[in-house]
Formats: C-alpha cells, structure tokens, sequence
DNA sequence: ATAAATAATTGATATTATTCAATATTTCGA
DNA sequence: TCGAAATATTGAATAATATCAATTATTTAT
C-alpha cells in the first residue's frame, strides 16, 4: 500500500468488497460507527492463530499472508489476501479464537470490525449474508483444492501447485516474490526448504520456469499444468 | 436408517436442520414444494465430483462418505456425514458442479433441494443465511485441521487424527466401522492401505487401541492424542 | 561500507513411506 | 454351503523426502 490518506469512512471506501455493496446507507452508517482501522507495518502479525479474536478483519488496503501454524514450528501457507479481503471471518461464529495467523507482507491498513456488529448484519440482511455464503463457496473450493494438493502429490506436483497459484495475473508478481523467501514457497508445498530450492532448480534446467532474482517467471506453463495434474 | 415410513413433509421433519427452524412456516412450505426426497442403496453414488449440481442434497435420513476424487484413482476421505447433514451445499454459488463425491454407507434417505429455491430463502431470510454461515465456520475448522493433518504430520499422526475422528461418540461406532474398510481408513489418512495395517497393528500390539473383527476400540486414548499431536 | 545475521544452495545420509509380491482371511452370490 | 471375488495382512525391495552439514550469497544494522 502506498496512500494513507485514504478515507476511514465506510461509505465512501473504494476498497470496499461485494458483500458491502449489499448493505443500505443506514446499515452502512452503523458498521461504520462499529470499526476501526489500524495500521500494521510489514513483517508484523495481524492475527495470532488461537488468540481470542475479538474482531473480524478487513484488509482495506496491503498484502497479508494467511498461514497455519503447527506444534513443532512449522508452518502451512494457505494464502496469500489482498486489499478487500477478510480475515478471521469464521471466528464470527463458533470459537471465539482465530484458526490461523496471519503476517503483513507490505504496510497494511487494517479494518477491525466488530463481530457483534457483523452478525446483527447478516441476520438483518440476507442479501449481505448471502454475498458472505457465496465468498465461503469459494473459499471451500480452495481449501479443497489444498487438500488435494497435500493429501495425494508428491513434491513436484505440489511446488507445481503453489508456482501456479503464486504466478497468476490476480497478483502483482514481481512485487509478491520479492516478500517471500523460499521458506514461504516451500511452506506453501508443506515440503523442506532444501527440497523447495533443488526442485526450483531442476524446474529452470529444464527451461520450465525462469529464476530472476528473487522471482519466478513461469516460461512454460502448460509443462507446470501437467506436472500439478500428474501430481 | 430404519424406517421408510417417515414422513416428507418439511413442515414436521423430525430430521430438520438448526437452519430450518429458522424459516416461517410459508418458507417452509416454499421448501416443501421444491423438493423431492430419494432413496439410495448402501454402495450407491448420492453425487459425483465433477457433475452438474442441479440440488443442494440434504440427509434425512441416513450415512454418507464424502471424498474427493484425484485423477490417479486415488481418493481422500474428507467426512462422515449422518441424517440431518448438507452436502454438496457450496454448489449452490459458484461453478454449477459439485466438489466431491459422496456415497451411501448404508440405505440412505436424501432430499433434493432446489439451488435457486435455496437462495431465494438464504436472500429473503438473514436468520436462516446465518445459520448456514454458522455451519461454514465450523466446515472451515475442519477443513484446516485436515491440512494440519496432511501438511506436517506423519503416517502416525495422521492415522492418530483419523482413529480419533472414526471413535468419536457421535457416531455409533460398532456400525461405521463395520461399513469402512482399511482402505477407507488409509484414504481417510491418506496413506497406502498397507500402512494403515502396518500401523494398526502396532498400535494393537502397544496396546493403544483394540481390533475386534472390523471395529477398532481406542484403549489408551491419551496416547494416541499424544501420538495426533506429536505428529 | 562493513560486519553480522539471515537466507539460499548443494551434497551426503538417514528416515519415511510406497510399491510389489505372496499369502491369508472374509464376504457374497449361486 | 461352496467357491470365487474381494479384502486384509505381512515381508522385502525400492522410491521419495527430510535432515544434517558445509558453503555461498544476500540482507540488515550500525
């Protein structure tokens, strides 16, 4: 992000994500009067996976890493947010505690808004509940998809699969690898740094991908396509 | 499931859904007119991955496996589900197919449920959207905690989690497990079927758990938690 | 600009898990 | 109830992957 001095109002918030559209000036006043935005520098955490999550976030503008934490220190990138998108939405029902962590990976400008608020929202207003439903029929899609990925690929497919979700148009490429170390690719691969690095390696000899710094540039991806399905 | 002779009337579905109770009986009368309830045979596809999701399908009656399907021929299983659960409900936005497939553990009794019904109900009614909201958060849950599962975890811990999921009291256990086979247990843990055996075996003989023809007891339920966490 | 810290790379080795093959057991239909 | 088919079990060989150790490159803080 590179602009603070954006507006803090909800009403007129370009960054605003289709859920909000579906609200009414009233409804939109009082989500308003419900939030507040924060500032979080990069490098530093936004939510703590199962600290108590009092609010639910809003990435009103920055690049955030979603990510798993296990017990043995370990990590497991599920995604990488970009401006107007949630954080901790499932902690507005159910345990009161975030099921992930999240990372700023650029200065971000945050939204907390407060979970007793959202939820007197969605039971007013269906439509808004529904934009909700349709963003978890998404979202199910992907976790599914990284079920897949872990449950049955071996390493190739899976750093396949991570090389394509990395590289697509929707983010800006250059600018996302040189926030992530290879640590985080492998991360996204639940597989070792080392194996990460060697594979990376393997893919450039075979004129697969293209090593430029700390970006990737995918040369063939029809090859890349075929090595995720072949898994 | 026993009886066939229960009735299919929404109005007083003994089976119903949290969600249900909270439309006004003319939406539950809307929902009535828009569904038609079916039989399936243990064995039987209720849906398929990949095909067209004309229905959001609903469990009156019944137990079901759901899996996702990889193109080498192998398969994950991602739940139990029993009477009064969804599936296939993140069809109802998005890509018109379903996300897995699901199938019959035993004589199943299942509604289909208009999409464009459903949505019209999730558009007019906040109460009910979010109740439906409320099952995606603890989906997602699940979802997260399958990726732990898969991610770092070895064959040990893995099969830890799913012992630990298959003997959970809310399912009658005798019956799951005389309807799973090992294969269903290595899917489930996404392992081969040989090491699943393997593995029961020695935790037979360390005394963690009891095999009694089909059905698997957990004796030293501690341990295996013990074993779930250390991965 | 430089030293210290961090990240990336590479090779050798050890561990983990699958595959293949052979046998035993169970289930199911005629 | 019998035999075929499916499922379960066990062992040995092989493949996949992580770990460890050493080195090089890059970044960061002074």
């Amino acid at each position: 992000m590179n602009d603070f001095t954006e507006s803090t109002n909800c009403l007129d918030c370009t960054k605003s994500s289709a859920c909000f559209k579906k609200l009414i000036p009233s409804e939109l006043e009082f989500i308003n009067q419900k939030k507040t935005q924060i500032l979080y520098k990069k490098g530093e955490t936004i939510c703590k996976q199962g600290a108590f999550s009092s609010y639910v976030l809003f990435i009103s503008d920055g690049l955030v890493k979603l990510y798993l934490e296990s017990p043995n220190n370990k990590n497991i990138n599920i995604k990488i947010l970009k401006t107007s998108e949630f954080i901790g939405l499932s902690s507005i029902y159910g345990e009161n505690i975030y099921n992930y962590s999240a990372v700023a990976l650029e200065d971000s400008s945050i939204c907390l808004i407060e979970k007793e608020s959202l939820r007197k929202l969605l039971n007013d207003n269906g439509n808004f509940a529904s934009e909700i439903i349709k963003w978890y029929c998404a979202n199910e899609k992907q976790l599914f998809n990284k079920i897949k990925s872990l449950g049955h690929k071996q390493m190739h497919g899976r750093l396949a699969d991570t090389l394509l979700y990395l590289c697509d148009e929707s983010f800006n490429q250059k600018e996302l690898f040189s926030k992530l170390s290879r640590q985080d690719i492998a991360d996204f691969s639940c597989i070792s740094t080392e194996s990460a690095v060697r594979l990376l390696a393997e893919l450039k000899n075979e004129g697969i991908i293209k090593l430029e710094g700390k970006h990737i540039r995918i040369i063939d991806k029809a090859r890349l396509i075929e090595i995720s399905k072949k898994g």
